[in-house]
DNA sequence: CCCTATCCATAATT
DNA sequence: AATTATGGATAGGG
């Protein structure tokens, strides 16, 4: 994207005036990008959930006023219910969540993400993102497993 | 990832082609233009929640095969709570991995995933997805702060 | 099979 | 016109 808001985050001073020149500029021209965009978003998820039937998807954002604006298919309780899955009554947990430490990139919680290069930075974000799925995987199969089947192949344990 | 060797029958790409509306294609190219579409998504999501710090957001997307994909700022778990009530809020997020090197908050890399019940298997899917969003976001700074050079003005500065 | 990434070309958007 | 988002093909990892 273009920058819309250009010294959004630089800090050229050496720390004397600190910050604020930022989102004050215009409240009414932040009000209406913050809309634009917000309806770009939107107009993108709907794309997305045209994409195929079973395409459960829900969007949330709330404006600097705390007013709430969603968008969901089917609806976004439902995609929000499945997210976090049955929470109530979780008899032993003996999930075995597999390697979620694997081997090849262990060593990243050693270092400071201040001294990652963009390369590093990016392979961080992916294994982050792939760690975070596996749990959710976990969370998703253990709520599948204790509401009804939707008879998927592979009910393995 | 690199193309290891340009085979002498180059096979050009099509490009894009002209928006249609259908639903299935085939099963796997709907799954890469899932990832890729997905992809697309939180990266304006990632854009929206950078531009309007104090617009919380969060997304959720299940995959053809039910697997789960969120975005948040700064977390899902938050805006949800927020949009749905606010009513156990404290109780799901009472712990900030945010910053990824601090001490205070090392307690679960210390930990085994065996060792977590249901409960806290969702806390740490909540941490690790805010310490994604804030490692995506320090991707996109180096992005921005990297591609530079060209004699294109408003980058940054 | 499932999912992600990349290259090329082009549609869509700015 | 410039930039971005996306489709098709494809390579590679799990």
């Amino acid at each position: 994207m273009q920058e819309t808001e250009v010294n959004t985050t630089r800090r050229w001073g050496t720390g004397r005036k600190k910050v604020e020149m930022k989102k004050i500029e215009s409240k009414s021209s932040l009000i209406v990008t913050f809309c634009k965009r917000r309806n770009g978003l939107f107009k993108k998820a709907s794309e997305f959930s045209n994409l195929y039937d079973d395409a459960n998807l829900a969007i949330i954002v709330l404006s600097p006023n705390q007013r709430p604006y969603s968008f969901g298919h089917p609806d976004v309780n439902t995609v929000v219910d499945q997210y976090l899955g049955d929470q109530e009554s979780s008899e032993r947990n003996n999930m075995d969540c597999g390697n979620i430490n694997e081997e090849g990139e262990a060593c990243w919680w050693e270092r400071s993400v201040e001294d990652m290069d963009f390369k590093e930075l990016e392979k961080f974000k992916a294994s982050l993102e792939t760690l975070k799925n596996n749990v959710a995987m976990k969370v998703q199969e253990k709520r599948r497993t204790r509401v009804s089947t939707r008879d998927f192949m592979g009910g393995f344990s």
